[in-house]
DNA sequence: TCTGGGGTCCTAGGACCC
DNA sequence: TCTGGGGTCCTAGGACCC
Protein backbone atom coordinates (compact mmCIF):
# COMPACT_ATOMS: atom_id res chain seq x y z
CA UNK A 1 0.00 0.00 0.00
CA UNK A 2 1.58 3.71 -0.93
CA UNK A 3 0.23 6.84 -0.14
CA UNK A 4 1.38 9.89 -2.39
CA UNK A 5 1.17 13.41 -0.63
CA UNK A 6 1.96 16.58 -3.03
CA UNK A 7 1.33 20.16 -2.40
CA UNK A 8 -1.32 21.50 -4.22
CA UNK A 9 0.13 24.14 -6.62
CA UNK A 10 3.17 24.00 -4.43
CA UNK A 11 5.29 27.40 -5.47
CA UNK A 12 2.03 29.69 -5.57
CA UNK A 13 1.26 28.31 -2.12
CA UNK A 14 4.55 28.95 -0.96
CA UNK A 15 4.31 32.31 -1.93
CA UNK A 16 0.90 32.67 -0.22
CA UNK A 17 2.27 31.60 3.40
CA UNK A 18 3.96 34.76 3.29
CA UNK A 19 2.13 37.07 1.35
CA UNK A 20 -1.64 36.48 2.18
CA UNK A 21 -2.64 39.05 -0.08
CA UNK A 22 -2.37 36.54 -2.47
CA UNK A 23 -5.02 33.92 -1.62
CA UNK A 24 -8.42 34.42 -4.04
CA UNK A 25 -6.26 35.99 -6.67
CA UNK A 26 -4.72 34.81 -10.07
CA UNK A 27 -1.10 33.88 -9.65
CA UNK A 28 1.51 32.73 -11.27
CA UNK A 29 5.28 31.69 -10.47
CA UNK A 30 7.70 31.96 -13.40
CA UNK A 31 10.50 29.80 -14.71
CA UNK A 32 14.14 31.40 -14.32
CA UNK A 33 14.37 34.04 -16.58
CA UNK A 34 10.79 35.01 -15.85
CA UNK A 35 10.38 32.89 -18.79
CA UNK A 36 7.35 31.08 -18.61
CA UNK A 37 4.29 30.20 -16.08
CA UNK A 38 5.28 26.94 -13.82
CA UNK A 39 3.04 26.89 -11.77
CA UNK A 40 -0.51 28.62 -11.11
CA UNK A 41 -3.21 29.35 -8.40
CA UNK A 42 -6.26 27.81 -9.14
CA UNK A 43 -7.69 31.11 -9.99
CA UNK A 44 -4.76 31.52 -12.67
CA UNK A 45 -6.02 27.84 -14.16
CA UNK A 46 -9.76 29.22 -14.79
CA UNK A 47 -8.38 32.50 -16.22
CA UNK A 48 -7.16 30.06 -19.19
CA UNK A 49 -3.39 30.13 -18.45
CA UNK A 50 -1.94 26.93 -19.66
CA UNK A 51 1.19 25.28 -17.63
CA UNK A 52 4.49 26.52 -19.22
CA UNK A 53 2.89 29.40 -21.20
CA UNK A 54 5.14 32.33 -21.97
CA UNK A 55 5.36 35.10 -19.69
CA UNK A 56 4.92 38.05 -22.51
CA UNK A 57 1.64 35.85 -23.82
CA UNK A 58 0.13 36.01 -20.50
CA UNK A 59 1.00 39.77 -19.15
CA UNK A 60 -2.11 41.23 -19.97
CA UNK A 61 -3.93 39.95 -17.81
CA UNK A 62 -2.27 41.63 -15.30
CA UNK A 63 -4.28 44.49 -16.54
CA UNK A 64 -7.41 42.59 -17.07
CA UNK A 65 -8.07 40.30 -14.61
CA UNK A 66 -5.27 41.04 -11.65
CA UNK A 67 -2.86 38.37 -12.48
CA UNK A 68 0.83 38.45 -9.96
CA UNK A 69 3.39 37.17 -12.00
CA UNK A 70 6.42 36.34 -9.58
CA UNK A 71 9.70 35.31 -10.24
CA UNK A 72 10.74 31.57 -8.79
CA UNK A 73 12.20 31.50 -5.79
CA UNK A 74 13.86 28.06 -5.55
CA UNK A 75 15.58 28.57 -1.82
CA UNK A 76 12.14 29.57 -0.67
CA UNK A 77 10.85 26.09 -2.17
CA UNK A 78 13.11 24.27 -1.24
CA UNK A 79 13.09 25.30 2.24
CA UNK A 80 9.63 24.88 2.59
CA UNK A 81 9.51 21.62 0.41
CA UNK A 82 12.16 20.13 3.43
CA UNK A 83 9.58 21.06 5.98
CA UNK A 84 6.77 19.22 4.28
CA UNK A 85 8.58 16.31 3.51
CA UNK A 86 9.33 16.31 7.40
CA UNK A 87 5.94 15.96 8.70
CA UNK A 88 4.19 13.95 6.08
CA UNK A 89 7.19 11.20 6.94
CA UNK A 90 5.02 10.69 10.02
CA UNK A 91 2.06 9.50 7.91
CA UNK A 92 4.32 5.89 7.82
CA UNK A 93 7.47 3.79 7.93
CA UNK A 94 8.83 4.06 4.78
CA UNK A 95 9.24 7.63 2.53
CA UNK A 96 10.33 8.22 -1.06
CA UNK A 97 11.07 11.81 -1.76
CA UNK A 98 9.97 12.20 -5.10
CA UNK A 99 10.00 15.63 -6.46
CA UNK A 100 10.61 19.10 -4.40
CA UNK A 101 6.11 18.79 -3.81
CA UNK A 102 5.38 15.07 -3.91
CA UNK A 103 6.47 12.00 -1.39
CA UNK A 104 5.72 8.69 -1.46
CA UNK A 105 4.98 6.73 1.90
CA UNK A 106 5.44 2.70 1.96
CA UNK A 107 4.95 0.08 4.22
CA UNK A 108 1.78 1.11 5.20
CA UNK A 109 -0.20 -2.38 5.17
CA UNK A 110 0.39 -2.20 8.45
CA UNK A 111 -0.30 0.85 9.46
CA UNK A 112 -4.08 0.94 11.05
CA UNK A 113 -6.30 3.98 9.60
CA UNK A 114 -4.32 4.73 6.60
CA UNK A 115 -7.22 7.52 6.25
CA UNK A 116 -7.39 8.91 9.26
CA UNK A 117 -3.95 9.20 9.78
CA UNK A 118 -3.90 10.79 6.23
CA UNK A 119 -5.73 13.31 6.92
CA UNK A 120 -3.88 14.35 10.62
CA UNK A 121 -1.25 14.63 8.64
CA UNK A 122 -2.57 17.10 6.24
CA UNK A 123 -4.04 19.01 8.82
CA UNK A 124 -0.72 19.28 10.73
CA UNK A 125 0.97 20.43 7.68
CA UNK A 126 -1.48 22.84 6.91
CA UNK A 127 -1.58 24.36 11.11
CA UNK A 128 2.24 23.82 10.64
CA UNK A 129 3.62 25.45 7.56
CA UNK A 130 0.47 27.14 5.92
CA UNK A 131 0.72 24.63 3.14
CA UNK A 132 -2.48 22.97 1.42
CA UNK A 133 -1.55 19.25 0.35
CA UNK A 134 -3.77 16.54 -0.71
CA UNK A 135 -3.10 12.79 -0.40
CA UNK A 136 -4.31 9.28 -2.77
CA UNK A 137 -3.31 5.89 -1.13
CA UNK A 138 -3.43 3.33 -3.13
CA UNK A 139 -1.94 -0.47 -3.97
CA UNK A 140 0.50 0.47 -6.09
CA UNK A 141 2.57 4.08 -6.66
CA UNK A 142 0.48 4.57 -10.22
CA UNK A 143 -2.91 4.15 -8.36
CA UNK A 144 -1.91 5.93 -5.54
CA UNK A 145 -0.91 8.36 -8.09
CA UNK A 146 -4.39 8.59 -9.67
CA UNK A 147 -6.09 8.46 -6.13
CA UNK A 148 -4.15 11.99 -5.65
CA UNK A 149 -5.41 13.26 -8.44
CA UNK A 150 -9.08 11.93 -7.54
CA UNK A 151 -8.21 13.88 -4.32
CA UNK A 152 -8.11 17.16 -5.77
CA UNK A 153 -10.55 17.18 -8.40
CA UNK A 154 -13.16 16.20 -5.86
CA UNK A 155 -12.30 19.19 -3.87
CA UNK A 156 -11.79 21.58 -6.41
CA UNK A 157 -14.43 20.48 -8.50
CA UNK A 158 -17.63 20.01 -6.88
CA UNK A 159 -19.87 17.34 -8.13
CA UNK A 160 -17.14 15.56 -9.60
CA UNK A 161 -16.63 12.85 -7.16
CA UNK A 162 -17.94 12.20 -3.69
CA UNK A 163 -16.73 14.87 -1.42
CA UNK A 164 -15.41 12.37 0.83
CA UNK A 165 -12.72 11.92 -1.15
CA UNK A 166 -11.80 15.33 -1.21
CA UNK A 167 -7.93 16.08 0.06
CA UNK A 168 -7.38 12.06 1.04
CA UNK A 169 -8.69 9.28 -1.09
CA UNK A 170 -8.10 5.96 -0.25
CA UNK A 171 -8.82 4.30 -3.38
CA UNK A 172 -8.09 1.05 -1.64
CA UNK A 173 -11.32 1.73 0.68
CA UNK A 174 -13.57 2.64 -2.21
CA UNK A 175 -16.40 0.07 -3.86
CA UNK A 176 -15.43 -1.43 -6.65
CA UNK A 177 -17.93 0.52 -8.43
CA UNK A 178 -15.93 3.10 -7.59
CA UNK A 179 -12.61 1.93 -8.67
CA UNK A 180 -14.41 1.32 -12.16
CA UNK A 181 -15.70 4.77 -12.27
CA UNK A 182 -12.17 6.76 -11.18
CA UNK A 183 -10.37 4.87 -13.65
CA UNK A 184 -12.89 5.20 -16.19
CA UNK A 185 -13.06 9.07 -16.02
CA UNK A 186 -9.39 8.91 -15.65
CA UNK A 187 -8.37 10.42 -19.16
CA UNK A 188 -5.35 7.85 -20.74
CA UNK A 189 -2.60 11.14 -21.01
CA UNK A 190 -3.35 11.30 -17.32
CA UNK A 191 -2.07 8.16 -16.03
CA UNK A 192 1.56 8.31 -14.50
CA UNK A 193 4.25 7.34 -17.15
CA UNK A 194 1.80 8.28 -20.14
CA UNK A 195 2.58 11.45 -21.89
CA UNK A 196 1.47 13.42 -24.99
CA UNK A 197 2.84 10.85 -27.54
CA UNK A 198 1.92 7.77 -26.43
CA UNK A 199 -1.44 9.13 -25.46
CA UNK A 200 -2.02 9.63 -28.96
CA UNK A 201 -1.00 6.64 -30.12
CA UNK A 202 -3.20 4.61 -27.70
CA UNK A 203 -5.76 6.38 -29.07
CA UNK A 204 -5.25 5.00 -32.40
CA UNK A 205 -6.13 1.33 -30.76
CA UNK A 206 -9.39 2.81 -28.94
CA UNK A 207 -7.59 3.03 -25.53
CA UNK A 208 -8.52 6.58 -24.16
CA UNK A 209 -8.96 6.03 -20.58
CA UNK A 210 -7.19 4.67 -17.54
CA UNK A 211 -9.93 1.72 -17.83
CA UNK A 212 -9.09 1.28 -21.15
CA UNK A 213 -5.40 0.78 -20.75
CA UNK A 214 -5.59 -1.47 -17.44
CA UNK A 215 -7.23 -3.81 -19.77
CA UNK A 216 -4.91 -3.87 -22.65
CA UNK A 217 -2.60 -6.64 -22.75
CA UNK A 218 0.58 -6.64 -20.98
CA UNK A 219 2.35 -8.45 -23.91
CA UNK A 220 0.87 -6.00 -26.26
CA UNK A 221 2.06 -3.26 -24.35
CA UNK A 222 5.17 -4.57 -24.24
CA UNK A 223 5.69 -5.33 -27.95
CA UNK A 224 3.69 -2.17 -29.69
CA UNK A 225 5.30 0.09 -27.08
CA UNK A 226 8.30 -0.60 -23.85
CA UNK A 227 8.20 -2.37 -20.53
CA UNK A 228 7.63 0.72 -19.36
CA UNK A 229 4.06 0.76 -20.60
CA UNK A 230 3.69 -2.88 -19.50
CA UNK A 231 4.82 -2.27 -16.09
CA UNK A 232 1.86 0.77 -15.71
CA UNK A 233 -0.67 -1.77 -17.34
CA UNK A 234 0.26 -3.68 -14.00
CA UNK A 235 0.23 -1.41 -11.70
CA UNK A 236 -3.17 -0.01 -12.67
CA UNK A 237 -4.54 -3.61 -12.33
CA UNK A 238 -3.17 -3.14 -8.98
CA UNK A 239 0.01 -5.18 -9.44
CA UNK A 240 3.07 -3.32 -7.90
CA UNK A 241 6.09 -3.18 -10.40
CA UNK A 242 7.57 -0.05 -8.95
CA UNK A 243 9.22 -0.25 -5.71
CA UNK A 244 9.54 2.78 -3.24
CA UNK A 245 13.31 4.15 -3.77
CA UNK A 246 14.50 5.28 0.03
CA UNK A 247 17.79 6.02 -0.79
CA UNK A 248 18.12 8.98 -3.96
CA UNK A 249 21.03 6.93 -6.09
CA UNK A 250 24.01 9.38 -6.99
CA UNK A 251 23.02 11.33 -10.31
CA UNK A 252 24.99 10.16 -13.82
CA UNK A 253 24.86 13.13 -14.66
CA UNK A 254 25.00 16.90 -13.59
CA UNK A 255 23.72 19.92 -15.43
CA UNK A 256 24.03 23.55 -14.61
CA UNK A 257 22.61 25.61 -17.75
CA UNK A 258 20.99 29.02 -18.19
CA UNK A 259 19.24 31.20 -20.81
CA UNK A 260 20.66 34.65 -20.62
CA UNK A 261 18.80 37.37 -19.75
CA UNK A 262 19.69 39.10 -23.05
CA UNK A 263 21.03 37.60 -26.41
CA UNK A 264 24.82 37.39 -26.21
CA UNK A 265 27.57 37.69 -29.15
CA UNK A 266 30.66 38.04 -27.59
CA UNK A 267 33.05 35.38 -26.58
CA UNK A 268 34.22 37.32 -23.15
CA UNK A 269 30.67 37.16 -21.45
CA UNK A 270 30.32 33.04 -22.74
CA UNK A 271 33.30 32.05 -21.33
CA UNK A 272 32.49 33.90 -17.96
CA UNK A 273 28.36 32.25 -18.44
CA UNK A 274 30.15 28.75 -18.94
CA UNK A 275 33.33 29.18 -15.55
CA UNK A 276 30.18 30.33 -13.66
CA UNK A 277 28.15 27.24 -14.53
CA UNK A 278 31.09 24.92 -13.89
CA UNK A 279 32.21 25.84 -10.74
CA UNK A 280 28.29 25.68 -9.71
CA UNK A 281 28.10 21.90 -11.21
CA UNK A 282 31.44 21.22 -9.54
CA UNK A 283 29.83 22.20 -6.28
CA UNK A 284 26.40 19.57 -6.71
CA UNK A 285 29.58 16.63 -7.88
CA UNK A 286 31.17 17.54 -4.73
CA UNK A 287 27.97 17.30 -2.27
CA UNK A 288 26.80 13.84 -3.77
CA UNK A 289 30.73 12.87 -3.07
CA UNK A 290 31.21 11.94 -7.07
CA UNK A 291 34.27 12.90 -9.71
CA UNK A 292 33.53 13.27 -13.35
CA UNK A 293 35.44 11.84 -16.65
CA UNK A 294 34.35 14.88 -18.96
CA UNK A 295 32.44 17.41 -19.68
CA UNK A 296 29.86 18.51 -21.98
CA UNK A 297 29.88 22.60 -22.88
CA UNK A 298 27.06 23.63 -25.09
CA UNK A 299 25.53 26.93 -26.27
CA UNK A 300 22.78 27.74 -29.32
CA UNK A 301 20.84 30.49 -30.54
CA UNK A 302 16.90 31.01 -29.36
CA UNK A 303 14.93 28.55 -31.65
CA UNK A 304 12.24 31.01 -31.39
CA UNK A 305 13.81 33.52 -33.32
CA UNK A 306 12.99 31.85 -36.29
CA UNK A 307 14.49 34.86 -38.36
CA UNK A 308 18.40 34.78 -36.65
CA UNK A 309 21.13 32.44 -38.00
CA UNK A 310 20.56 29.46 -36.22
CA UNK A 311 23.33 28.18 -34.03
CA UNK A 312 23.44 25.08 -32.11
CA UNK A 313 26.92 23.55 -30.71
CA UNK A 314 28.48 21.54 -28.28
CA UNK A 315 31.69 19.47 -27.37
CA UNK A 316 32.56 17.47 -24.83
CA UNK A 317 35.94 17.57 -23.22
CA UNK A 318 37.73 14.88 -21.68
CA UNK A 319 39.92 15.18 -18.46
CA UNK A 320 43.49 13.42 -18.69
CA UNK A 321 41.57 11.87 -15.22
CA UNK A 322 38.60 12.11 -13.04
CA UNK A 323 38.41 15.41 -11.22
CA UNK A 324 36.17 16.90 -8.85
CA UNK A 325 38.12 20.68 -8.64
CA UNK A 326 36.58 23.52 -9.33
CA UNK A 327 39.60 24.63 -11.12
CA UNK A 328 40.04 21.38 -13.32
CA UNK A 329 36.40 21.60 -14.27
CA UNK A 330 36.00 25.48 -15.27
CA UNK A 331 39.27 25.36 -17.01
CA UNK A 332 37.52 22.32 -19.48
CA UNK A 333 34.41 23.90 -19.70
CA UNK A 334 36.44 27.45 -20.77
CA UNK A 335 38.57 25.30 -23.20
CA UNK A 336 34.97 23.80 -24.48
CA UNK A 337 33.36 27.00 -25.36
CA UNK A 338 36.48 28.73 -26.68
CA UNK A 339 36.32 25.61 -29.27
CA UNK A 340 32.60 25.85 -30.18
CA UNK A 341 32.37 29.84 -30.21
CA UNK A 342 31.70 31.54 -33.65
CA UNK A 343 31.04 35.12 -34.07
CA UNK A 344 27.89 36.77 -35.70
CA UNK A 345 25.28 34.62 -33.11
CA UNK A 346 22.96 36.01 -30.85
CA UNK A 347 23.00 33.20 -28.34
CA UNK A 348 20.36 32.61 -25.90
CA UNK A 349 21.17 29.49 -23.88
CA UNK A 350 24.70 28.11 -22.53
CA UNK A 351 25.66 25.26 -20.27
CA UNK A 352 27.82 23.14 -18.53
CA UNK A 353 26.97 18.89 -18.00
CA UNK A 354 29.34 16.73 -16.20
CA UNK A 355 29.68 13.39 -17.57
CA UNK A 356 31.27 10.17 -17.00
CA UNK A 357 30.52 10.07 -12.87
CA UNK A 358 31.94 7.56 -10.46
CA UNK A 359 32.70 8.03 -7.00
CA UNK A 360 34.83 10.14 -4.81
CA UNK A 361 36.86 7.71 -3.69
CA UNK A 362 40.81 7.11 -2.67
CA UNK A 363 43.26 9.91 -4.73
CA UNK A 364 44.18 7.98 -8.11
CA UNK A 365 47.29 9.90 -9.09
CA UNK A 366 48.02 10.22 -12.78
CA UNK A 367 49.75 7.70 -14.98
CA UNK A 368 51.35 10.95 -17.25
CA UNK A 369 54.72 11.43 -15.76
CA UNK A 370 54.34 15.61 -16.83
CA UNK A 371 50.81 15.77 -15.79
CA UNK A 372 50.90 19.02 -14.52
CA UNK A 373 46.76 18.98 -13.19
CA UNK A 374 47.21 20.08 -9.41
CA UNK A 375 45.88 16.90 -7.69
CA UNK A 376 46.37 15.17 -4.25
CA UNK A 377 45.66 16.70 -0.84
CA UNK A 378 46.09 20.44 -1.21
CA UNK A 379 43.57 20.90 -3.36
CA UNK A 380 40.61 19.10 -2.57
CA UNK A 381 41.47 20.55 1.04
CA UNK A 382 40.88 23.96 -0.66
CA UNK A 383 37.57 22.68 -2.46
CA UNK A 384 36.07 21.52 0.85
CA UNK A 385 37.04 24.77 2.61
CA UNK A 386 35.29 26.73 -0.63
CA UNK A 387 32.04 24.84 -0.32
CA UNK A 388 32.34 25.34 3.46
CA UNK A 389 32.46 29.07 3.71
CA UNK A 390 29.80 29.43 0.13
CA UNK A 391 27.31 26.82 2.67
CA UNK A 392 27.48 29.25 5.46
CA UNK A 393 28.26 32.62 4.31
CA UNK A 394 26.05 32.19 1.33
CA UNK A 395 26.50 31.10 -2.44
CA UNK A 396 29.32 32.77 -4.21
CA UNK A 397 31.05 34.39 -1.86
CA UNK A 398 33.92 32.94 -2.61
CA UNK A 399 34.29 31.99 -5.89
CA UNK A 400 37.02 31.03 -8.96
CA UNK A 401 37.98 34.45 -10.65
CA UNK A 402 36.90 33.95 -13.77
CA UNK A 403 33.01 32.89 -12.51
CA UNK A 404 32.54 35.94 -11.04
CA UNK A 405 28.50 36.59 -11.39
CA UNK A 406 28.98 39.93 -13.20
CA UNK A 407 28.15 40.33 -16.55
CA UNK A 408 24.84 40.55 -18.21
CA UNK A 409 24.24 37.05 -19.22
CA UNK A 410 22.20 36.59 -15.56
CA UNK A 411 18.86 36.11 -16.19
CA UNK A 412 16.02 37.94 -15.20
CA UNK A 413 14.09 38.44 -12.14
CA UNK A 414 12.47 41.40 -11.56
CA UNK A 415 9.71 39.87 -9.58
CA UNK A 416 11.78 37.41 -7.12
CA UNK A 417 10.07 37.67 -3.35
CA UNK A 418 12.29 37.66 -0.28
CA UNK A 419 14.28 34.21 1.36
CA UNK A 420 11.84 34.26 3.96
CA UNK A 421 12.25 31.08 5.65
CA UNK A 422 16.82 31.29 4.60
CA UNK A 423 18.20 34.56 5.42
CA UNK A 424 17.94 36.40 9.05
CA UNK A 425 17.74 40.10 6.87
CA UNK A 426 14.56 38.50 4.92
CA UNK A 427 12.60 37.32 7.87
CA UNK A 428 9.08 38.30 8.06
CA UNK A 429 7.75 40.98 10.88
CA UNK A 430 4.69 40.26 12.68
CA UNK A 431 2.57 43.21 12.93
CA UNK A 432 -0.21 43.79 15.98
C1' DT B 1 11.08 42.72 -27.03
C1' DC B 2 9.62 38.65 -24.33
C1' DT B 3 9.34 31.04 -24.63
C1' DG B 4 12.91 27.02 -17.89
C1' DG B 5 15.94 23.64 -15.88
C1' DG B 6 17.29 19.17 -14.45
C1' DG B 7 16.88 14.66 -14.55
C1' DT B 8 15.77 9.30 -15.83
C1' DC B 9 15.04 5.16 -18.62
C1' DC B 10 14.44 2.55 -22.92
C1' DT B 11 15.36 1.27 -27.65
C1' DA B 12 17.49 0.82 -32.01
C1' DG B 13 21.41 0.52 -34.56
C1' DG B 14 26.27 0.28 -35.32
C1' DA B 15 30.89 -1.34 -33.98
C1' DC B 16 33.30 -4.90 -32.43
C1' DC B 17 34.45 -9.53 -30.76
C1' DC B 18 34.71 -14.57 -30.92
C1' DT C 1 31.38 -18.15 -55.92
C1' DC C 2 30.25 -18.97 -51.44
C1' DT C 3 29.49 -14.98 -46.78
C1' DG C 4 26.64 -17.17 -39.42
C1' DG C 5 25.19 -16.40 -35.05
C1' DG C 6 25.38 -14.63 -30.73
C1' DG C 7 26.87 -11.49 -27.52
C1' DT C 8 28.38 -6.84 -25.50
C1' DC C 9 29.13 -2.06 -25.45
C1' DC C 10 28.29 2.52 -26.83
C1' DT C 11 25.65 6.34 -28.57
C1' DA C 12 21.89 9.05 -30.25
C1' DG C 13 17.35 9.92 -30.03
C1' DG C 14 12.86 9.58 -28.08
C1' DA C 15 9.83 9.54 -24.33
C1' DC C 16 8.71 10.50 -19.80
C1' DC C 17 8.71 13.04 -15.12
C1' DC C 18 8.35 17.39 -12.11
Amino acid sequence: MYALLDGNNFFVSCERVFRPSLKCRPVVVLSNNDGCAIARSEEAKALGIKMGAPYFQIRHLHDQAGLVALSANFTLYGDMSDRMHGLAAGMGPAQEIYSIDECFIGGLDGVRDVTRRARAIRERIHRGIGLPTCVGIATTKTLAKLANHVAKDAERKPGSYPVELAQVCNLAECPPEMQLHVLHQTPVGDVWGVGRRIARRLAELNICTALDLSRMPPAQARDQFSVVLERTVLELRGIPCIPLELEPPPKQQIACTRSFGMPITDLPPLVEAVSHFAQRAAEKLRAQGSRCGSLLVFAHSSPFRTNDPRFSESATVQLLQPSSDTAVLVTAAERGMRKIYRPGYRLAKAGVMLLDLSPQTREQSSLLPDDTTTTGRDQSALMEAMDQINQRWGKGTVSAGSAMKSGDWRMKQERRTPDYTTRLEDLPTARA
